[in-house]
DNA sequence: CGCTTTCTTGACTGGATTCAAATATGGTGG
DNA sequence: CCACCATATTTGAATCCAGTCAAGAAAGCG
């Protein structure tokens, strides 16, 4: 499967933006967020829209990346293969997230979506354009890429210092934070339905475990009551604030502070 | 020790502006690297200089940050501390490296001086106020997130996948990249002298180790002759080619594509 | 409905941790 | 300058958590 990937068709369609910016429903959190009428217009010309279906690679390691993107609809991944196999998830791409990075010509990771994904994106030279001139994008990319920095380091903390099951449950909690905030919800209800947009491999990638131990992991939180499992990607969280607890991270509750 | 460090004494000594902006050691890797003669007048008056004994916290995860720093001698780490006392280091703060984040007032992790360090400092408020006057600083500073974004993610990798050998042979690389980019260079000769900045406790932490694995791998490079010994901070690297493979990491050399 | 893929479970292995003790290092005062 | 002490590091032995290998169950898809 990890070896077949690299055989993905590099399906794609594309589309004429048929969304103005302004009914766009990641309007308000993508790179444009604190953008202007004005800017806004500039943005609407320069633009393009892209759908990928699952499983394509939107971007390889170390190969030219040569537009930059937001996720309008859809999940990615961006992870790194190591030579022996070995995967690493490093970042789960979600609707208003950005793909690439101004200034590098090259994907430092793999991204590859794992459902349909549809993109708004601005060729490499015409977006690093934007950015000079247009200090809402400068600022709001720089406030984006300070977010994940801190999600990369808090991320980290979980890497290297948590058991498998705390590893699963920092992962749940994550999910349930990021779902909440799509839905403009401070934070998770006491109990809700959570969607899980990877397969046990893909939590596993991003947790650093086995498929089996991820497995097992789930099978166990289950006995011990933390959520029913509905389906394999659909969880029914019984209480989140006990989640929150076996999560173990000494957490503020995900609020920037 | 992890426990007595609470009682750490804040020392500090407050010096008056002795180098200018122009004379300074990391003027050209800094957060002020891309500003004119003009710029650099508008810090000259706005920084302090604040000198810190080993031990001392700079910042405490989720207390206030009211400075905002770059390091100018010295080594601090970033870590979090999970409340059984497991902690992770997140970061290695080098001279050059940038403290605390415009736009949140309060740290992130904590923030510890590992040898004598001293800051160019400047208050929240009147940084704040520089990035949104001062376009190079701005810049800078996106660069700068964005790198460390991607050493995060790097490291992510190390953390998640490699085993405990790989760890210590990756922290190693990285360690001998940065002294190299310091004095100049732009990789590390074949053969030269490493200075450990951290104990073996420091190591650990950043690896996501304990003590004595790390204290195992060193022992078992070294009669693997990767190494040798000259004290337990300072190493004699034998074949810097041969660790980078050791690391394991597809890695491109750690140069910017 | 049958086939493929994904997920779960079981048994065993192994690498890293834990607990414990010995050794080395570095700083300090005599 | 050296002896001493506290601390840091190394080493050893036993344990345990997650990985590996293998097989069975469930889910998804044509």
């Amino acid at each position: 499967m990890q070896i077949n990937a690299l055989d993905t068709v590099f399906a794609m369609v594309q589309l004429k933006p048929v969304i103005g910016c302004g009914n766009c429903p990641i309007r308000h959190n993508a790179v444009c967020a604190e953008c202007d009428a004005d800017e806004l217009a500039i943005l609407e010309r320069a633009k393009s829209y892209v759908t990928f279906s699952a499983g394509a690679r939107l971007a390889e390691a170390g190969e030219p990346l040569d537009h930059l993107s937001s996720i309008i609809t859809g999940c990615a991944t961006m992870s790194r293969t190591l030579e022996d196999g070995r995967r690493q998830t490093v970042g789960l791409l979600l609707p208003s997230d950005f793909i690439g990075r101004p200034g590098r010509a090259n994907s430092a990771y793999d991204i590859e979506a794992v459902s349909e994904v549809t993109l708004c994106r601005f060729e490499r030279r015409t977006f690093e354009d934007l950015v000079r001139n247009t200090p809402h994008i400068a600022t709001r990319l720089m406030t984006m890429a300070l977010d994940e920095l801190d999600a990369s380091r808090d991320w980290a903390v979980v890497l290297g210092r948590m058991t498998a099951r705390e590893k699963v449950v920092s992962l749940l909690v994550n999910l349930a934070r990021r779902a909440a905030r799509r839905e403009g919800k401070t934070a998770p209800e006491k109990s809700f339905t959570l969607h899980l947009p990877l397969s046990r491999e893909g939590l596993a990638d991003y947790l650093g475990l086995t498929i089996e131990t991820t497995s097992r992991q789930f099978t166990a939180l289950r006995k011990d009551g933390l959520f029913e499992m509905l389906s394999n990607r659909e969880l029914r969280i019984v209480d989140f604030d006990r989640l929150v607890i076996e999560a173990g991270e000494d957490d503020d509750g995900g609020v920037i502070v």
